[in-house]
DNA sequence: TAAATCCTATTTGTAGGACAAATATAATAA
DNA sequence: TTATTATATTTGTCCTACAAATAGGATTTA
């Protein structure tokens, strides 16, 4: 009975038009758009429609709007809207196994960047930061210090996009960690029998000694849980 | 005179607290939410700022809505509001910078999947293009054939995801090399003069050989261009 | 009894009016 | 010339009304 027509509301076309006056004009960051009773005249529609369009364009970030001062152009953080949207309990299995994907791709790639930045300095925090954690114990990493060491990697990289879209996608490993721990539980363990965990400390001496290659094949094993995953997971496994 | 104070409206206030019901209460598409008018007595507030708000979550695919059917939770298509707001005129050359970046560095960790799950059936296919561009010649390529290679590499990789982002991001790249083409023009004849170019068909032979390093490699040059453009570019060139 | 048809109440979609709040701009005063 | 005040404009919020769609129940028909 539920069948997917989505229907197309008046929203839905003005904000596709005041997205296409933007580009239409070229217009860019701080440059003015018509008012609202314009686009009302403009478009012949009741303002509580224009409103709606306008509201979302504001969510995503792409126009600001200030009483009297109309509605202005801005640069849209590239990720508002996918931020919103990563409620983990949302996903299929399928857009999660992407997802997982994604964040292997990216780290590995990553790589190209991280080697070609990275200084002594960098590194020196790295080994406070592996330090620290050492003394905590690697099973017992709270969420901010788990994080701690994969952030400062993103930011010798120098792309802030990378690294937000990267902690945007965080929850949802963790969800899938733990609602899916009859699957994880026992490649994590198989691994550690093998001796196939990677820690930060050996991430951290393949980049002091400058070794990509090295650290190629570490990230792959540091995130072969998620490999696994996507290769040898079924939704029958589970019920 | 323009700060960016930017004034949080109810409509923001009423957007959070619907996600935040979602969340609370575990829904997972397919379950109801309350309808407006119930959002209207929770949060004591107008119909019109629960639509505004409603609006925008609809716009991001996290909702549907349906007279009379109410209100359904959705599987929200993953890159939803970061196409909207990818229109190239936008952005700085910071993020454009950034984008690039991921572009490389996706491209680069693709191989893992690629090499992992590309069969000959796919090299035949890959083949078929490569044979069809070749007769065209690689400098006339119109958009659908430059972007035809590439889809099927994605393809091959498995990762939806992947793909769509790089082809939502492709218009800003186009965009750049042509608004930059002073910059953009020197580098791509010095890369030629060089024979630094690397063809879709040295890309398919290296696919071929299962050559996984000489690929990394030759992504790197065949994306030379934008490496260039991170390390080096500088908003005074222009002016 | 079962199936098809029609009705009705509910819910979203659209319109339009009213007023509050903020503020850029013009007018006035020091 | 500068500081203050007043005014007009524009967004933000609330309200009412009605149109359009439709789920679910009531009614009719086979």
């Amino acid at each position: 009975m539920i069948d997917n027509l989505t229907t197309t509301t008046l929203a839905d076309k003005v904000e596709e038009r005041i997205i296409g006056y933007i580009k239409e004009n070229n217009l860019v960051p701080g440059d003015h758009l018509p008012n609202e009773m314009q686009f009302v005249e403009m478009f012949g529609i009741s303002r509580n429609v224009v409103r709606e369009a306008l509201s979302r364009l504001r969510m995503l970030g792409l126009i600001q709007t200030r009483t009297k001062r109309g509605i202005v152009v801005t640069e849209p953080p590239l990720l508002n809207g996918f931020r919103k949207i990563l409620d983990p309990s949302l996903f299929s299995v399928k857009s999660i196994k992407e997802m997982m994907g994604m964040r292997i791709a990216l780290e590995i790639g990553l790589a190209e960047f991280l080697f070609t930045n990275v200084n002594n300095n960098d590194i020196q925090e790295l080994e406070k930061i592996v330090k620290r954690q050492k003394a905590i114990g690697s099973d017992n990493l709270s969420f901010e210090e788990e994080v701690a060491f994969h952030s400062k990697i993103y930011e010798i990289a120098g792309n802030n996009f990378i690294s937000q879209l990267t902690q945007i996608m965080h929850p949802v490993f963790v969800f899938v960690k733990k609602n899916y721990s009859n699957y994880f539980l026992p490649v994590s363990k198989k691994l550690k029998e093998r001796g196939e965990v990677v820690s930060h400390e050996m991430i951290l001496k393949l980049i002091r000694n400058r070794d990509k290659k090295g650290y190629h094949k570490a990230v792959r094993l540091h995130l072969k849980h998620y490999w696994e995953f996507i290769y040898n997971y079924n939704e029958s496994d589970i019920i």
